[in-house]
DNA sequence: AAGGCTTCCAACCGCGTAATA
DNA sequence: CTATTACGCGGTTGGAAGCCT
């Protein structure tokens, strides 16, 4: 019954890696490649446990590591991740090629959690943090990656979240840019009150109260957004498109037809919504009054910003629309791609993601006058949280 | 130059979850 | 369904290297 054991503990070897030990499981991964951990060792020859071959492979001897110099783009992408999503080193590893969750978490407890700290106490002594424009002596933080426009610089929510930016890679779509409208006044989480985030067991290590617990909503399936204040869920939904969808992983695109489907669509979505988050390991600690600025959990399918962070969402964020007369016809950019599936009612639509949502995708939603790139909304929910 | 202190980071440890018999 | 264990993750440790006095 169950698993043998992983190894023997005894006579092994622990400490340093010789450069022996190395070639020897370089070259078995090379023949075998990687897995099988636990009888890695004994077939491999080496007197280590498994898992000290997998961290051994994974975090040094790996041929596609970057190791050291990380740049100030990768400590800016690095301290907004960390802000996301708080120590969660393996999701930020994920979002920097080459780079391994240990190295971070070393770099992050040597150089840029110290930094931080300094940067928050300098800030919240002299400068209103949602006017800093982190110019402080030290240049921390860095400049913003400039292949991914942050939404910094808006001094106003009212503005928030500024024009889009033309060089952003993900609004290479459109196909009229210059009728391209800049995105209307969308405030997704103009706010967020953490003490209705949900009490999980794995919060506990973390002191960022801002800081979205992704494992918490994992087994619930749910991502959390505030609408914007003073209206409600529904009427927000409608009136600013929140530039999120949903996507079946069917790997087809879909889309809807006619601009009405969406509040329909929107209708049943809304009646999936809960007021009360009811994650896995919940205490029931959190604030249940949320009718007026309730947090939306979307409780469809399996939606999770982890899963977000871990999609590839290049094959599906593109998309071509023409602006004209509202027709909000979309189409994908690349006629490599799968054709559309057309609904004629929104039912089919929400049936058919009913059906294929055992692992639905947030992908962007493309309305008309909107085009709100998922990484552009990643970067607004950092930019919120920051406030 | 030597000893002590600090920093850095590879490796280890323990825990939660997923997988398997 | 249950027991057991592999896997993966985050926290911590310990030794090497660098710095300071």
């Amino acid at each position: 019954m169950g698993r043998s054991p992983c190894c023997a503990k005894e006579g092994l070897n622990k400490g340093a890696w010789t450069s022996q030990e190395d070639d020897i499981l370089i070259e078995y991964i090379r023949i075998n490649g990687e897995g099988k951990w636990r009888n890695l060792p004994k077939n491999a020859g080496l007197k280590r446990c498994g898992k000290s071959c997998r961290l051994r492979w994974l975090n040094y001897l790996r041929p596609d590591i970057k190791r050291g110099n990380i740049g100030p783009d990768e400590e800016d992408l690095i301290i907004r991740l960390h802000k996301l999503l708080g120590n969660r080193w393996s999701l930020i590893a994920g979002r920097l090629p080459g780079r391994t969750d240990n190295e971070i978490k070393n770099y992050w407890n040597t150089n840029l959690g110290k930094k931080v700290q300094n940067h928050q106490i300098s800030t919240t002594v002299s400068i209103p943090p949602k006017l800093s424009g982190h110019s402080d002596e030290n240049n921390f933080p860095p400049p913003a990656v400039s292949t991914t426009p942050m939404l910094s610089g808006y001094t106003d929510e009212n503005n928030f979240p500024p024009p889009a930016v033309s060089t952003t890679p993900m609004l290479s779509g459109y196909t009229d840019e210059n009728n391209f409208n800049p995105v209307p006044t969308i405030n997704l989480m103009s706010s967020i009150d953490t003490s209705t985030l949900p009490s999980s067991p794995i919060s506990k290590t973390c002191t960022n109260s801002n800081v979205i617990r992704t494992k918490a909503f994992r087994c619930s399936s749910k991502l959390l957004l505030t609408p914007q204040p003073n209206k409600s869920c529904k009427e927000n939904l409608e009136t600013n498109v929140i530039g999120v969808g949903l996507m079946p992983m069917d790997g087809q695109h879909h889309s809807v037809n006619k601009p009405t489907e969406l509040s329909g669509a929107f209708d049943e979505l809304l009646s999936l919504v809960t007021t009360t988050p009811t994650p896995t390991g919940s205490s029931g600690d959190h604030n249940n009054n949320q009718s007026s600025d309730l947090l939306m959990n979307f409780n469809v399918g399996h939606i999770c910003l982890s899963d977000l962070l871990n999609s590839d969402f290049s094959g599906v964020c593109d998309f071509n629309y023409s602006d004209d007369n509202m027709s909000n016809d979309l189409s994908p950019v690349s006629a490599d791609q799968p054709p559309l599936t057309q609904y004629s009612d929104h039912r089919d639509m929400l049936q058919d993601w009913k059906i294929n949502n055992s692992c639905v995708q947030t992908m962007n939603y493309v309305a008309p006058n909107l085009q709100y790139s998922f990484s552009s909304l990643l970067n607004s929910v950092a930019e919120w949280f920051e406030e």
